[in-house]
DNA sequence: GTCGGTCTGTGCGCTAACCCACATACGAAA
DNA sequence: TTTCGTATGTGGGTTAGCGCACAGACCGAC
């Protein structure tokens, strides 16, 4: 059955020593929400790196040594069941981190964590953000509004991906990935999504083939433009609204209290 | 669509003045993994309620006064969608607790919280918690580790309602709850557990025939029983095993570090 | 350019699960 | 004991999505 390419089991992710000059921690939300106090304790430990696609991070059960902040990249958390069947239960994108589970103190989860879009993200020894955390100040504050975030998405899929349709899925998907993005157009093919939601190649072939034709989106070989956003958001089932809404909500307001 | 009986929007919760003499707080196995000095720090704010099935503590995005540590009863974390769909996206009996949103910072979510199994827990009032959690001490690491145990309940879930059948599906779910009973006789109706799984109540009038036919459980309106625990193991898909060991791993060692 | 790998389009048959409708049977309350 | 609400059984038509197979088409590498 479907599985990602995967560039190589153990990450050969290209480290920045000179910051690019498009490219900053704030950036990320997270980040970017941090009190002053506390970005400039963690600004020195973050580190740029480059994420190809289909670099893993971590497999399923595997130890992650760093968390993650991306800035441009975009972060699948993947589950992989015996039969080959695959899903995706989470993506993470600047909005978030990739890590929580460092701080909960388990270590490692069933997830695999696949680089879904390449780019950039800003990384941070696992002990030195466990050591902030272990503050109890507006680093641990925000993480954890984050993972109370991350639930959420992670809930909302779930329940997507037993009631609505593939082309809903889809649509949700990639206003997902949207959001996460700089440009209108996703490096992305269809083998890929169809990895993400669940399904098959050619379910989300048919369901973008709908979509093109509709003039909502449009496609070549590994790439999709979105036209119009707007039917996006028409055809769209309410799980993306929800996602959409409570992120907002948990990390808008994040610098008071 | 399919809803659950509910009792009341506003839980009428019986308030025990007298602890019974079968309840104790560490029939919840959270509590029970508290070092002595944080369980007794807890224990006078903790108060036993009797659940009953159908209640609902908290709807979707309202706010929950109390996190409630079963001993006996099971409670349903479920999303339901405008379409009248609904799924469940976890279970929590005595390894767990209702409330960890209450700890992220977020107030709210949007699931809802059912009574699945009738039954008691301990609830504790939300300022208390918190305060014992912001100590940052064994509380916090416990219910951090509980959280990650319950994000990777939530997700292999969401896979499972993927890519597994209804009858795959109905024998975890059967396990899950077993594991939290002290009974193998179960209060439950096909259609509730249909809410649960989020598909038809005839889908699992006939999975559940399936199952009796093989001798492996019997049932009559609104009971089940489990005649051989085994033959339930060997039917389920992985997704059970992968929750149990998780859960395990997640809070067996907790005294240690 | 051309070659070859891989991505996309399409057409089948198939099955699980859906939706609807109604029959039956249980069991708690009158 | 009867009654009635609700739980369960069953059947038939429908459909979304699966699995497989293969054709075509793109595009990057040589």
């Amino acid at each position: 059955m479907s599985s990602l390419a995967v560039n190589s089991a153990c990450p050969r992710t290209t480290i920045l020593k000179t910051n690019l000059p498009a490219s900053s921690p704030s950036q990320n939300h997270l980040l970017a929400a941090l009190p002053e106090v506390e970005f400039n304790r963690l600004l020195p430990h973050l580190e740029l790196v480059q994420l190809r696609l289909g670099d893993v991070l971590h497999e399923s059960g595997g130890k992650l040594s760093h968390a993650y902040f991306p800035t441009t990249a975009i972060i699948s958390l993947h589950y992989l069941l015996e039969n080959g069947g695959s899903s995706e239960i989470a993506g993470i994108g600047n909005e978030g981190v990739l890590g929580v589970n460092l701080l909960m103190g388990g270590d490692t989860t069933p997830s695999r964590a696949v680089i879904q879009t390449a780019g950039f993200a800003y990384r941070v020894k696992a002990a030195v953000l466990l050591e902030e955390f272990q503050r109890a100040g507006a680093v641990m504050r925000l993480l954890l509004r984050y993972t109370q975030a991350l639930i959420t998405q992670m809930s909302q899929t779930s329940v997507c991906n037993r009631h609505h349709s593939v082309e809903q899925q889809l649509c949700r998907w990639l206003l997902l990935t949207l959001d996460r993005s700089t440009s209108n157009e996703l490096t992305m093919t269809q083998e890929l999504i169809a990895s993400m939601l669940g399904v098959r190649r050619e379910g989300v072939t048919e369901a973008a083939g709908r979509l093109q034709v509709q003039g909502i989106i449009s496609y070549r070989r590994g790439h999709i433009t979105v036209l119009n956003r707007q039917g996006l958001e028409k055809q769209v089932c309410e799980c993306y609204a929800v996602v959409r809404k409570e992120v907002k909500r948990l990390l808008s307001d994040v610098h008071q209290r």
